[in-house]
RNA sequence: GGAGCCGUAGUUAAGUCGGUUAUAACGCCGGCCUGUCACGCCGGAGGGCGCGGGUUCGAGUCCCGUCGGCUCCGCCA
């Protein structure tokens, strides 16, 4: 081991250029592989901006030549040398820097390393948990490196276009109150205060109103949100959110800052041009996708079939009919399903509450199904027709799939949303490449929670509805559409908000019909219905999801690829080994004890 | 709370119908090699199959339980 001395890096690794030709330099870094040759070492060193060949020749330097057969793989290296032209082929086209090398004159050793559990390269197929548990030698990829850089260039960004736009970022506190609507809360318990508890936001919500209220007009935060909630491959229980909120305001106003913002953002970091961003109301996108956050990126959409079904006789489409329910259809062009496929479609619908998927086989010949028998000629047509099924397509000469689902509204278009979504993939209905941006409007307020026998807030309880619409708040709560609006980018949720309630009353009115009691919304929210007696400009805002952003910017199948420290399945942190027991000290000072389940 | 997939050298995997000493590649260690870049060649070390129990003459292989990782349902205003 020795010490840097007087040497400082002259650039980083990656910027080793032709430009640089016969010049001195002094590089640092981490050696990514050697290649003794008994006379000539290679070793290829990498740092943060990529990689460049060092070539340690006996003729030249024998002493730093000799010094050179000690060094392995990750060891922290310094070397002085000379930027040099390669031979004439021996160029390295898939290296940035493949066209020089460093001739070596000295070499220092700053750090052995031991050899590490994994190769450190992109193509590792080292498994996910034990890359986690070295988390530090896995985000020493260039794959991740690049993740954490496109995150950090989007921060940058956004903060750029918002302070730009008069935004000002105004941080929230971290212990705050917890809140009974919503997910789940993480305690935190008060040390002065023994039995009571701060919770983690679970978003900035009531703080950001509170600072329109105080007139700061426009505000934003780049912030931890925290929900304990079980996590998914895009659900971590911390996440980032870009937070925003404005002033004297409608929703035009902030769906319209919205895409400037993301504009801004693809623009400066993926150099995409976005354009305008198509809209769709809840009612729309749950009609012809199935669920409230559509994929755009193919068809594939569903077909109301109620009327052309109602007559047949076959029962479950009956049934379901005369229940109030709905029959929907998705035409799959050009498929030869065999049957075990179709039971594994049935086996999706299942999942997703569907009690059966009947299925018609379309070809020259005709209908071929097990409820063909059902349905008269004239039927079929007019179900061929509806869904835009034909026998044979000129091409191969394949036939159509038709997928039914009859049941309640709700059930028949999630079943059929998510089946489309897995059709979309498995049929690689979906372009690889692109961003395709939907907006999601006019949610309703409520909706009604069976467990619980009260309504409950879509969006959040501090949302505004229609204008059209209040006096069904009376009349027809679950009729009432909400100025909510979401941004879905290729299926997946990327943002959320709303025109808040900006009157007491009316929110006062909101809890009522949530079934929160005034003495609980004044013990929970008491400080906001205060605030907002006070003077309050009608606001609304907006909160993107910066993790699920990025890792769709990054092509990452989960925002674990876009989180330094991210946590397993069940919230663990495989590195530092959180959470943790606690020492009885720890626990006694805090007035807690902890009560082991069976 | 539930469903599915997966746990075998440091890593990734193979392991037949239950049958001697568990196999390979990469990595690691040693040696040779002056134009490699997944360098090459020769040699070597390294695991008892996540953990616990059971069936059996005999279990990595079968059964039960449990722990862990991933995907999903519920949950996530």
């Amino acid at each position: 081991m020795e010490t840097l001395g007087n040497w400082r890096r002259s650039c980083y690794c990656g910027e080793a250029s032709p430009s640089f030709m016969g010049a001195q330099v002094i590089l640092m870094g981490w050696v990514q592989r050697r290649r003794d040759h008994g006379g000539l070492i290679f070793v290829d060193l990498r740092d943060r901006e990529g990689i460049v060949q060092l070539v340690f020749n006996p003729a030249e330097e024998p002493l730093t030549h000799e010094k050179a057969h000690t060094i392995r793989c990750e060891y922290v290296i310094a070397v002085k040398g000379t930027v040099s032209k390669r031979p004439v082929g021996t160029e390295n086209p898939s290296l940035k820097t493949g066209a020089v090398e460093i001739k070596v004159k000295d070499l220092k050793i700053l750090t052995e390393a031991a050899a590490p559990p994994f190769l450190i390269e992109d193509s590792t197929d080292a498994g996910e948990d034990v890359r986690l548990k070295y988390r530090y030698l896995d985000l020493r990829r260039p794959g991740l490196q690049k993740n954490l850089i496109i995150r950090h260039r989007v921060c940058l960004s956004a903060r750029d276009y918002l302070s730009k736009n008069g935004f000002l970022e105004i941080e929230t506190p971290v212990l705050t109150k917890s809140t009974p609507e919503g997910a789940r809360d993480f305690l935190v318990p008060s040390r002065l205060n023994p039995g009571h508890f701060y919770a983690l936001p679970q978003s900035p919500q009531l703080f950001k109103q509170i600072l329109m209220v105080s007139g700061f007009d426009r505000y934003f935060q780049i912030v931890k949100c925290y929900r304990d909630e079980d996590l998914r491959a895009d659900r971590q229980p911390e996440f980032t959110q870009i937070d925003l909120e404005m002033s004297f305001v409608d929703r035009e106003d902030v769906m319209g800052l919205s895409e400037g913002l993301l504009s801004h953002i693809f623009k400066e970091v993926m150099g995409v041009e976005l354009k305008n961003i198509p809209r769709m109301t809840y009612e729309e996108a749950v009609g012809r996708y199935g669920l409230d956050k559509p994929d755009v990126r193919f068809a594939l959409e569903l077909k109301d079939v109620t009327d052309a079904v109602r007559a047949s006789s076959f029962k479950v489409f009956s049934d379901a009919i005369s229940k109030g329910g709905i029959v929907k259809a998705i035409c799959v062009k050009g498929v030869e399903f065999t049957r075990k496929e179709l039971d594994e479609l049935a086996g999706i619908a299942s999942t997703f509450g569907g009690k059966g998927l009947a299925w018609v086989k379309v070809s020259g010949e005709g209908w071929q199904s097990p409820i063909a028998k059902f349905f008269g000629e004239e039927d079929r047509k007019r179900i061929d027709s509806c869904v835009g099924a034909r026998g044979t397509h000129p091409k191969d000469g394949s036939g159509d799939l038709i997928l039914f689902s009859a049941d309640r509204k709700e059930v028949v278009n999630t079943v059929l949303g998510m089946l489309r979504v897995f059709l979309g993939n498995r049929l690689n209905l979906i372009p690889k490449e692109g961003f395709s941006f939907v907006w999601v409007t006019d949610f309703p307020l409520f909706e009604y929670d069976e467990t619980e026998k009260r309504y409950v807030s879509v969006h959040h309880p501090f949302t505004s509805f229609l204008d059209e619409d209040a006096e069904k708040l009376e009349t027809n709560p679950l009729g009432v559409r909400s100025k909510a609006y979401d941004m879905v980018l290729n299926g997946e949720e990327i943002g959320g908000g709303s025109i808040r309630v900006h009157g007491q009353k009316v929110q006062s009115k909101i809890f009522d019909l949530l079934g929160i009691g005034k003495e609980e919304a004044g013990e929970k929210f008491g400080f906001l219905l205060d605030a907002l007696s006070f003077g309050t400009p009608p606001h609304g805002g907006i909160a993107f999801g910066l993790d699920r952003i990025i890792a769709i910017m990054t092509g990452s199948d989960s925002i674990r690829d876009v989180i330094a420290f991210p946590k397993t399945q069940r919230a663990f942190c495989m590195m530092s080994a959180a959470p943790s027991e606690v020492d009885k000290k720890q626990l006694d000072e805090l007035s807690l004890k902890v009560v082991k389940k069976e």
